[in-house]
DNA sequence: GTCTATAGAGTGATAGAC
DNA sequence: GTCTATCACTCTATAGAC
């Protein structure tokens, strides 16, 4: 039997976080979601719960920054709109159409919000800074495309919380439709 | 010394709610707030904590039926497109320019969704329905007036989290100016 | 006496730290 | 596994209004 290793710890660490939120995943439901004792839990992360959710951050900062982030910074003047495309069907897999909360939107409405501050921040200004930069380079006008990012980044994590509270996964689904709408460039 | 009465009670636990979440929200925190001993809370909500936030949620329910819903829904053809802009108005001033948390979306993300769910539910669900029908009488095609009215309800939770993410009051106003305009009929 | 509101010690269960 | 702290909650006791 192979030893668990740190990375091999985290998309279960992340999903407990994801559906309990930070103060919700005890150390028992972690435990049994990993299948490690409270001692091996210690080895692997001495700071707690706490050093738990910053390596979750980590990597789900990690995967959007080359998945999300990177495209979009990286697309020239000729595929910046398809990156912004692109990024919508990145999303949409990731979120599993509303089903899957955003731990980094989710932390940032609850108590744990102060604890992870820095690292919230750092997450959405990045995304916002980066499509705004590919709208540009789509053929929008520089002095409305933060406006529009914005408009974008938030209105993708209040499609989860819509969709979430709706229950309707189809609520998600249109409004990243109407999203990706007013990315495009019209004539 | 007056007496308490659980009417008095809600905005206080209103707070702590909004401030700590539903488990984030320990009956000696509650008791703080309140100022009231643990025999007191449970002579006014013998069901314990999650009689208290049903009451919060349900006066949360009531105020934007009448502040928010109704004037929408009562709104006749004339004056439907101030109905709409007046209600940026006063969600703006409710969060407090995304200082404020929605409860109701912070719930809807959180692991409490399945104990409160019909109640997220349904509020959100009004809230569309009266807008969509107000998009309506102001002149909005009938055909995209929901996915428009999900598009702004979702859009202002999705201020709230960027807003309180990123720590800044402007994101939010910004993006409600950006959806109010979208609400606006162009000639 | 009854009713309503109050306070808080005490319950077992479970939390996170180690 | 062991530790202490804290959790939601119960229970008893007490106050004053009627």
């Amino acid at each position: 039997m192979a030893r668990a290793e740190r990375s091999d710890l985290l998309p279960r660490l992340a999903e407990v976080f994801r559906e309990h939120g930070y103060e919700g995943a005890s150390l028992s439901l972690i435990s049994q979601a990993t299948g490690l004792g409270k001692g091996s839990l210690y080895h692997f992360f001495p700071g707690g719960k706490e050093e738990m959710a910053q390596a979750v951050l980590a990597e789900i900062d990690g995967w959007f920054a080359a998945q999300v982030f990177r495209p979009l910074r990286e697309a020239n003047d000729a595929d910046a709109d398809a990156a912004v495309a692109a990024m919508f069907g990145t999303v949409a897999a990731y979120f599993r159409s509303g089903r899957r909360v955003c731990l980094v939107g989710a932390l940032s409405l609850s108590d744990a919000r102060d604890r992870f501050g820095e690292r919230l921040r750092a997450y959405f200004a990045e995304w916002v800074v980066a499509l705004s930069q590919a709208l540009v380079r789509a053929g929008h006008p520089p002095e409305t495309a933060d406006a529009l990012a914005e408009e974008v980044v938030g209105g993708i994590q209040g499609a989860l919380v819509l969709a979430r509270a709706l229950d309707r996964t189809e609520v998600f689904e249109r409004i990243l439709a109407g999203l990706r709408d007013r990315c495009a460039i019209r004539p």
